[in-house]
DNA sequence: CTATACATTCAAATGAAATGCATCTAATAT
DNA sequence: ATATTAGATGCATTTCATTTGAATGTATAG
C-alpha cells in the first residue's frame, strides 16, 4: 500500500512551506528541492489552496505561504483531502458485491489510520526546522531549469 | 488510497474459497467469476500458496482450498502478506529525508490500520454464505464439462 | 510596459500493473 | 502407458493512470 505520488508530492510542499515560516515560496523553487516537475506540482498546489492549506500570491515575488500556523494543520486533514474520499477497493461490477462485508470492514480501517493522523501536525513533521531549514536554503542542484537531472542522493547520516 | 489490484483480487480468490468449504476451486473457476486474467491470478495464487494461506492440488480435478479454516485467517495477516512490507511512501532520494519525521508517523497509522484488519477473519466477509454460494454458482458456462475453448469475455458493465 | 509567478487546459511520455502466450511439471482417469 | 487436466514459471505485450511538457491566460511589482 502507498500512498499517492500526488499526496506525497503535497506533504514535501507543506513541509517547506511550514519551514519558511510567513516567507513566501515559489512552486519552482519547491519543485526544484525535490526535482520533481513544475508543472505537476502547480496543479496540487492549487488543489491545496482550493481546499484552504495554503495562500498563493500571483505576480512577481509571489509564491506560496501556509494559511494556517504549522501547528494548526493536521496530517489527516491534509491526507484526507490530497488521498480523495474514495474507498479502498473499487467494487463496481464485483459480482459479489451485494453479500461483501469487506468495504465497511476497510473503512473502519482507513479511518483509525486517518484517526492516528489527525494526531500529528505540521510542525510535528518539521520539529527539527533548523536542520530542516539547512537543507531547503542549499541550491538545489542546478539553476534555473525545467529538467533537473541531478538526482539527489543524499543519505547522509542523522544528528 | 488503494489497496493494490493484487490484494484486491486475492482477498476476493479468498472469499470464494471460504464460500466453498472443503471443495476445490480452479483459478480458472474464481477467474471467471470476477472476469479477471487467469494468468494473473494464477501469480497470486501462487503467492498466497507459498504463504501458506492456500492449499493447491494439481493435476486432474485439482483446484485450490483454504490451507486453514476462514475464521483463522484474518484480513489483516492477508493484507501484511499481499501488500508487502514497503512503508507507504518512499523517501529514497528525498532532499529533507534525514530530517523527516514523516515516515515513522505514517508507519503508526498503517499500523493502526492493520490492527482493525486483524479483528477481522475471512468468514466474517463471507458471513452471509448462502447468499454468496448462490452467486457463485451462477456464472456462464458452469457446470460439468465445461468448454475448454470457453473464451473469457465476461465484462461486467459498470458505471 | 515588461518581467515574473500563479492559473488553466490539453497532449504526450512514462512506467507500473495486468494480460496473453508458450512451455514445463504434476496428478489422475482411462 | 497415454491422454488430459490443472497448477508453475518465464517472457513479451498491452493497458491505464500518473506524470510531464508545452501553450496560453491572468495578476502584480517595478
Amino acid at each position: 500500500m502507498k500512498l499517492s505520488r500526488h499526496s506525497d508530492y503535497a506533504l514535501r510542499a507543506m513541509i517547506q512551506l511550514a519551514s519558511a515560516g510567513d516567507e513566501l515560496v515559489s512552486i519552482r523553487r519547491i519543485s526544484e528541492t525535490y526535482g520533481i516537475s513544475h508543472s505537476h506540482l502547480m496543479k496540487i498546489v492549487q488543489s491545496l489552496g482550493h481546499a484552504g492549506f495554503v495562500e498563493t500570491v500571483r505576480g512577481r515575488h509571489g509564491g506560496l505561504r501556509l494559511a494556517r500556523p504549522a501547528r494548526e494543520i493536521s496530517l489527516g486533514a491534509l491526507l484526507r483531502h490530497t488521498e480523495g474520499e474514495d474507498g479502498l477497493v473499487d467494487c463496481t461490477g464485483c459480482l459479489i458485491a451485494p453479500a461483501c462485508g469487506l468495504p465497511g470492514m476497510l473503512a473502519e480501517a482507513l479511518e483509525a489510520f486517518l484517526k492516528v493522523l489527525d494526531g500529528y501536525r505540521l510542525d510535528d513533521v518539521a520539529s527539527r526546522s533548523h536542520v530542516l531549514r539547512a537543507l531547503f536554503d542549499r541550491p538545489a542542484s542546478a539553476g534555473p531549469g525545467d529538467t533537473p537531472s541531478a538526482r539527489c542522493d543524499a543519505r547522509q547520516a542523522g544528528p
